[in-house]
DNA sequence: AAATATCGTTTACAAGTGTAAACTTTAAAT
DNA sequence: ATTTAAAGTTTACACTTGTAAACGATATTT
């Protein structure tokens, strides 16, 4: 809305930041070859998606001769951060445990990762609540009743 | 894009939606104040809003009187799980793991959580492979390297 | 040197979103 | 019965997003 407003990196823009996270700095052409093939875009997408991502602040260009090497300016933990920032903000304080478990169940882990979970749930104990307060509005949640 | 396109529920529509979900059956004056006070919409907005809604097919109208009565069409669940889904569907699945432990480390977690959390890990332990396997496009992630 | 391929930039354009005023119909108040 | 208020519908409008062609400047090939 406003000139200060934090962009967000689109469905179509992450698919370019994935190949750049994975290839950091990388030729526009690389990025629309890998594309092409996953998504079908033509190389003018890519492109379209790659300046749009460089006017975000995402990603920056060095020019190697006359053509451009593209990096990101987040890393993609940063970014995942962003996103599921979102969605816990989008429901009520008392129920991100359980949309975390949701969340839990539906993933195909290894005993790695599951190694991982544990460790960080056990930390989580230490700082567990008895109960989360809601800090919902009255009307968006069932708490206040 | 197409005709068989299936809608998401937007930020600005999820605000609407948290109001249902909560309240079900709802009038559109009550959506409308719980959001004029949260979100500093004009009651037209909120009708929009529904209006959408209604044609996305995630509010179902039933008319009392003259008036209508807004009721959800999705659960809460559902949807949630659908943005999780789709955060999932964003990195690596090798990477899915690390992502849902930086979620849970970011959130606030109240005892009954932890339990939960750790039964839902358990049951997890069972089927958790020795490695989850890449499906990403060459190019997409670090794993073909 | 001329022809061609390539890269980045500009322009395009329909659909989706956020935000809301205007209008129409119907109900409630006087 | 009129006036007024409220609910729903239509129209609006700028900005974003997905998808790309067209264009201009270089670089590469012939």
């Amino acid at each position: 809305m406003q000139t200060t407003m934090n962009p967000k990196i689109t469905d179509a823009e992450w698919e370019i930041m994935r190949v750049i996270w994975a290839n950091e700095p990388v030729t526009s052409r690389y990025v629309s070859e890998v594309l092409s093939e996953k998504m079908n875009w033509k190389p003018a997408t890519s492109k379209t998606l790659l300046g749009r991502l460089v006017e975000k602040k995402f990603v920056s260009t060095e020019s190697e001769g006359n053509k451009f090497l593209y990096s990101a300016q987040t890393t993609e933990e940063e970014s995942i951060h962003q996103i599921t920032e979102t969605i816990l903000s989008q429901v009520c304080d008392k129920k991100v445990g359980v949309t975390i478990a949701s969340l839990l169940s539906q993933a195909v882990l290894s005993k790695e990762d599951i190694r991982l979970l544990e460790e960080v749930l056990q930390a989580k104990k230490v700082e567990a609540l008895e109960e989360v307060p809601c800090t919902c509005v009255p009307g968006q949640c069932e708490c206040k009743r």
